[in-house]
DNA sequence: TCCTCAATAGTTGTCCTACAACTTCAGGAC
DNA sequence: GTCCTGAAGTTGTAGGACAACTATTGAGGA
């Protein structure tokens, strides 16, 4: 049975404590629970708060610093910084879009185009480091929020190694739980961003008529480096807002 | 006199010990000390190297680690995250573009088309916070690397607070020491991004005959929140790559 | 009254030691 | 050859101590 400690952080969940508070604090950040600007707890208090040593506390606060949620500053303490609600979509955690759109307060949905497994096109050959000809399952859909097609997706996944089971689950949405039930899970992306206009991209009612993406063509990777699954998000322009917060 | 520890750390340089460390480790990652996805020497080994307790050493690797530029792993090492050069451009880091071109071996430069202070324009007034009508230095620049354009810059600062040779060494290129200068260095910026098709933007035999940019708009703000700059930077597409790394 | 400055309490930064949890690898049993 | 076990090495967490820095308070002087 695990073991618990305060504010729902466990011993044995197979997450570093430091990471569990991490996430814990993250979400904190993210409701509001201090406004912008403000002095969350210090370190000694969070401790306590949390049940486990000052030194995690301050792994979690460092990596979150380095995220640009808080600013710490030496004898006076961690402050959250402001940037109001954008940092929810910050590019930084591109995590899943859908998520995203979720997390911002609407209604995500997908609507699949095509689902289907098929020879690999060169191109995606090179990304997933396959021989060509070899078999991958290729989808392509279209992202919506509340309704409005924001974003048309085209992903292509190396299949060996994956059951029918987890392609099913790929297909019918859930990217992120199909390759978790695998042990598929990808742990980096790399992601490039690019303009581009074209008539080819896209369909339905959701088709802008100028044409004009923001292109977003990514490679996930295993923990072993080894890529997992390739594709281009293009995003409708003015559709879903990209911010990069920094520190300098 | 300074107390200088190894490596070059030095212990009243108004820096933490922690984030000399971190700069010096990262520098040696992107300098290739070690090859991509080879093991980093341990924390008993680099408190070693560096004269420092090992908590300095942990605090430096999981910022790097929350860069993306290593992989920490229990019971193992830590590890440098492979994506061969591309690190060097990544938008995390999103710094002075000359630098990034910079780094990236090729020779960067500035074309300085206007230089002058006027009214504030109602979005610039909005940005930086100020009230419509007060004087903002306004610059418009091309951005070059090897000769050839690769972006068009639109720049605004707040010139309160800012002295004549501050003016003078921003206009000249130098938006970093002009800064630097009055004490106002910013520490954090927002940036959006969009794709853009436009025949108004750009100048010059270096304007894109498509007319299709990658545009950054950015507000940089000082350490209490105060915005100092805004900004329009129009990159050429297919001129310069931007890519992202994250980690899940 | 207002300003200056020193004392003070509170907070983060660094150091030390110790042990737990995990990974890796070598060597032995089969 | 394969599997298992144990040892060695590495990162994660704990606790205590002090240094360095910040913010506040209050006394003293103008």
């Amino acid at each position: 049975m695990s073991i618990l400690l305060k504010r729902g952080i466990s011993r044995d969940s197979g997450v570093s404590l430091g990471d569990q508070v991490k996430a814990n604090l993250r979400s904190r950040i993210l409701k509001h629970e201090w406004d912008s600007g403000a002095k969350i707890p210090g370190e000694f208090e969070l401790a306590k708060q949390y049940g486990v040593a000052r030194v995690t506390i301050r792994t979690a606060l460092r990596s979150l610093e380095t995220q640009g949620l808080i600013d710490i500053r030496h004898g006076s303490g961690a402050y959250v910084a402001d940037f109001g609600d954008s940092i929810r979509a910050g590019l930084q955690e591109l995590k899943s879009i859908t998520q995203t759109i979720k997390e911002l307060g609407f209604k995500a949905g997908m609507l699949t185009r095509t689902s289907q497994i098929r020879a690999a096109t060169k191109s995606e050959s090179i990304d997933l480091l396959l021989e060509s000809d070899t078999k991958v399952l290729h989808i392509e859909r279209a992202i919506t929020s509340d309704g409005e097609v924001v974003a048309f997706s085209y992903d292509t996944f190396a299949v060996e190694g994956l059951t029918t089971a987890a392609i099913k689950k790929i297909s019918t949405g859930s990217v992120f739980a199909g390759l978790d039930a695998v042990d598929k899970q990808p742990v980096r992306a790399r992601a490039e961003i690019h303009a581009i206009s074209s008539k080819e991209i896209g369909w339905g009612s959701g088709k802008p008529r100028n044409g004009l993406y923001l292109q977003l063509h990514q490679v996930h990777y295993l923990r072993d480096g080894k890529p997992i699954a390739t594709g281009d998000t293009f995003f409708v322009e003015g559709k879903f807002q990209f911010i990069i917060y920094r520190t300098i």
